[in-house]
DNA sequence: GTCTATATCAAGATAGAC
DNA sequence: GTCTATCTTGATATAGAC
């Protein structure tokens, strides 16, 4: 899985996190991807073993993104924590079901590819200061909001944005966070 | 839904949860409730319309116990924003096929008894003085933590105690948060 | 309010031929 | 590396008799 791919499976993987992204969780079947490259359910075991590794290869693809998008956008921003936040939340709301499928599960760390975790959570981090509790709880918190909202659990009438706001400023240095908002 | 149960409503709703609760969403089946009772599926549906119907009740029950549990943890309590993270944390640990079921899709407000959604949040917006923008992103916070210690997301070695003490000092009063623990 | 019989649908995966 | 044929499993829900 970490080895260099054939074309063939980037093809299936691929194929595969378009189906799951444009068209839900459900609609990822192995019919359905091998109808999308022209061939029978049965061919793709040639290329992988089962359901849940095809998977693992989606999710792995998604961290990876993740992680660059991440990265891109801490770097040299002055407020680092606020552009963190921002792009974690564009970013699983623009990408639903493949945020969920990345989330909702163990990581089946024996065919991720080396030190991909690490990599995604760094930008997290970072923007913490290198402390790793309070990026735990800064990282819970923005999947907290994404996940309730990509859920659809939060009242009609909340105001989101103000949420994260108030999120934002409880997990900055303290120096910023004495200070009352308004 | 709302209007007072019949007896035999009362146990495919106490069934079913108990099935939930114990087997996990999938043996969650109108035939594993049904046998439970000592019936056949299609009897199910004189007494409910469909399961949907059935698992909102289900979701109701585990949100007015999560209400009353919650009530009764800030009660008197002189840290009320610590002891319901707590018994958020211990519930929602102990009831994860329930508290998923709770949170991870929108709640059928039609068919959820009148006022059970705010009350259930009221411990919530109480610990935190009042505010519901931070309400929702301490909400977010728990929510959060105990969404990825369910799905088993945290790497292996993270210290999630620790993890839930930074993020519950970062929701606490200005003055209070200034003021180390130890 | 319970039953039997049934419609309807769809999934993951394997065997073995070509 | 692809195919056809098939196994195995299991779900929600309705019709209509009793």
């Amino acid at each position: 899985m970490a080895e260099r791919r054939s074309e063939r499976l980037a093809q299936i993987v691929g194929a595969a996190r378009a189906l799951l992204e444009e068209r839900g969780p459900d609609a990822l079947t192995m019919r359905s991807v091998a109808e999308t490259l022209g061939i029978r359910a049965p061919s793709l075991y040639k290329h992988v073993p089962d359901k849940a590794d095809l998977e693992t290869a989606i999710v792995a693809d998604g961290l990876a993104e993740m992680a660059d998008v991440h990265a891109a956008a801490i770097a040299g921003h002055p407020d680092p924590l606020l552009a963190l936040a921002q792009t974690y939340r564009a970013w699983a709301l623009h990408h639903p079901h493949l945020y969920r499928l990345m989330t909702a599960k163990p990581l089946d760390r024996d065919r991720l590819p080396e030190g991909l975790e690490d990599r995604a959570a760094a930008p997290i981090v970072d923007a913490c200061g290198g402390d790793p509790d309070r990026a735990r709880a800064a990282w819970a918190f923005a999947h907290g909001m994404v996940s309730l909202e990509l859920a659809d659990r939060f009242p009609p009438d909340a105001d989101l944005g103000a949420a994260w706001s108030a999120g934002i400023d409880a997990y900055r240095p303290m120096e910023v966070s004495a200070d009352p908002p308004r």
